[in-house]
DNA sequence: CATGAAATGCTTTAAAC
DNA sequence: GTTTAAAGCATTTCATG
């Protein structure tokens, strides 16, 4: 555990400019930055430049071409709660976790349950599989509790201003 | 509702180019395509083409930057399960739940509730009042239960191969 | 911090296989 | 589906304001 674990992360000081710039690259990450530049009414290099220090302070890191997971043939997508025998397991189980590519996201939470992951199979028998197989193999793990998704409403980031 | 609604939605053709263009796109989005076409050795416009057609099949649907919502004082990550008064409520508290934008993620689930969704605010209070406010005034949600993310401990997209 | 200019490199298209 | 070639743009850097 870091020092700085104590602290909350600092927001970023950000000015219009940089949320115009922000808007446009988290909408369509391959737009030219030159076209962001006539967009905002500045020069390429300010642009550059910019989008640069965003990634140096870390309010974006890296950029992604979206998959959609039903192309692939992920037709099913699941949450699931996990509960602990003990607290003190969560590391271990989160790195177990981490192991398993259909586990895509993973969190350490409060409430009923300690971890909470979304999970994208191919199909319900393999998310069955994934239950039964996998995470009983997983040392630390009481018992789970899954909820299907039975359709993705919206999706999106954060909103920026 | 489309007739459609009733079948799965088909797998793509994805041959090993593909992947591996895709492996490599999904990571970095700004990567230059003739950077891929060299790691695959075939001729840029291959890739080019490519990259077309899966956006034309909707394999991939576009790219982002990806933002640190910390950065953006963006502190609390939750997750609610929302219980609806009657299930055919859902599709107007899915477009009351679209309108907020902290929600950032809403599913259609089985399982204890019947509406799923994931929640980005500034701080715990920003939580709470958005609950107290925001949810109490749409129409058919009955009750709601938070988990919050203490910690994420990864995320990531769907395993390509 | 922003700019313009220059060098280098990328994107995009079309014709050909 | 892939290639090469060529034209048009974009990226990146840097000296300058």
């Amino acid at each position: 555990m870091k020092a700085t674990d104590f602290e909350e992360e600092k927001a970023a000081d950000i000015d219009q400019l940089d949320e115009k710039i922000l808007k446009l690259i988290t909408k369509n990450a391959r737009i030219p930055f030159l076209e962001v530049a006539r967009e905002c009414g500045v020069s390429g290099a300010a642009i550059h430049q910019r989008v640069q220090r965003l990634l140096n302070i870390g309010v974006v890191h890296g950029s992604e071409f979206i998959v959609n997971p039903q192309k692939l043939g992920y037709n099913t997508c699941a949450y699931m709660g996990i509960y602990l025998d003990k607290a003190k397991y969560h590391s271990q189980v989160a790195e177990a976790l981490r192991k398993i590519p259909e586990i895509i996201e993973c969190h350490y939470t409060t409430g009923a349950y300690a971890i909470f992951v979304k999970i994208q199979t191919k199909t319900n028998k393999h998310l069955k599989r994934l239950i039964d197989e996998e995470l009983q193999d997983i040392e630390g793990i009481a018992r789970t509790e899954t909820f299907i998704s039975l359709e993705m409403d919206f999706k999106r980031q954060v909103p920026i201003k």
